[in-house]
DNA sequence: AGAATTTATGAAACTAACTTTCAATCATGG
DNA sequence: CCATGATTGAAAGTTAGTTTCATAAATTCT
């Protein structure tokens, strides 16, 4: 599984900052690597918690910094006021559409948008390091619902 | 000047939300449509008061959800945990990028990727209300005080 | 005009999401 | 087995924003 190889990765990285292995990181990033969506650090925190995982908030927010820098996971802004993380590895880069009225948050990938991107970039002399492009709006499901037939 | 178009559309906003035409009200879209640059609601709330205004936080975050529902403003999430806003009369849409060292913000417009963005929206019958397209990393200034010449 | 009713305001208290501090714990080497 | 230093997490602090509510201002009624 993709698993192993980010927590591989995940060591090199504490071994890089002088950090230890302790059972707290790994369970935080196991935990991480193997989320299937996007989750906030409390929410992260919370299902450790739950699986009976004996660790702090303090720790949770050292380690997802870790996990960052490491590029294992990815910050998104999505809702004001709370950082939500993603799990970056063995997926491809993408960006999001959030829908305003049930929350839903649906993936897209364009190589043209990302291609223009650089270009814009580069014609102003500037680097990217990471980058978030986040559409909000009504879902299908959602338009259907109403709000639909008159203004598009 | 734009200024007195965007107090015109702000008046109707508040009419057409049964709201009155205060003075704390009209102050704060002032200051707003004449802002020049991005700023967060408590600086906002500052300059105000600096300036000798007599308004609340409060009626500063309640003007802001106001001119924010009117199109007068956006909301930018270039920093986490805080939201900046940015007058939007006036000015054509466009995206930023943010230098991760000095915090400059560049911005820039591109309307391959507004019509790439809005092809992918359509495939996925998503109806784009607003969006935000920030690239994080380092401006041509810090990149040349250092950390340029290996990397890339 | 003066009373009654409605609306707006802002200080203070509250909340949510982090961050910092620091005493206790744990691991490691000697 | 003790000393040294890293790690942890509870509790306190911080920041940005929201809610509450008493007061003030405006509007309507008579």
């Amino acid at each position: 599984m993709e698993t192993q190889k980010g927590l591989e990765t995940f060591r090199a990285a504490l071994c890089r900052r002088h950090l230890a292995v302790t059972s707290q990181r790994m369970k935080i990033a196991r935990a991480v690597l193997e989320a299937q969506d996007h989750f906030t650090a409390d929410a992260l925190l919370a299902r450790l918690k739950a699986d009976g995982a004996r660790v702090g908030r303090v720790t949770v927010y050292r380690t997802l910094k870790v996990l960052l820098e490491a590029g294992l996971v990815e910050e998104r802004a999505f809702d004001k006021g709370r950082v939500a993380y993603e799990r970056a590895l063995g997926r491809s880069h993408h960006d999001h559409m959030i829908c305003v009225t049930c929350r839903r948050v649906i993936e897209f990938e364009s190589a043209r948008i990302e291609r223009e991107q650089r270009r814009q970039a580069q014609a102003c002399g500037f680097e990217v390091l990471t980058h978030q492009h986040t559409l909000f709006g009504h879902c299908r499901g959602c338009r259907a619902k109403r709000g639909n037939g008159s203004k598009a």
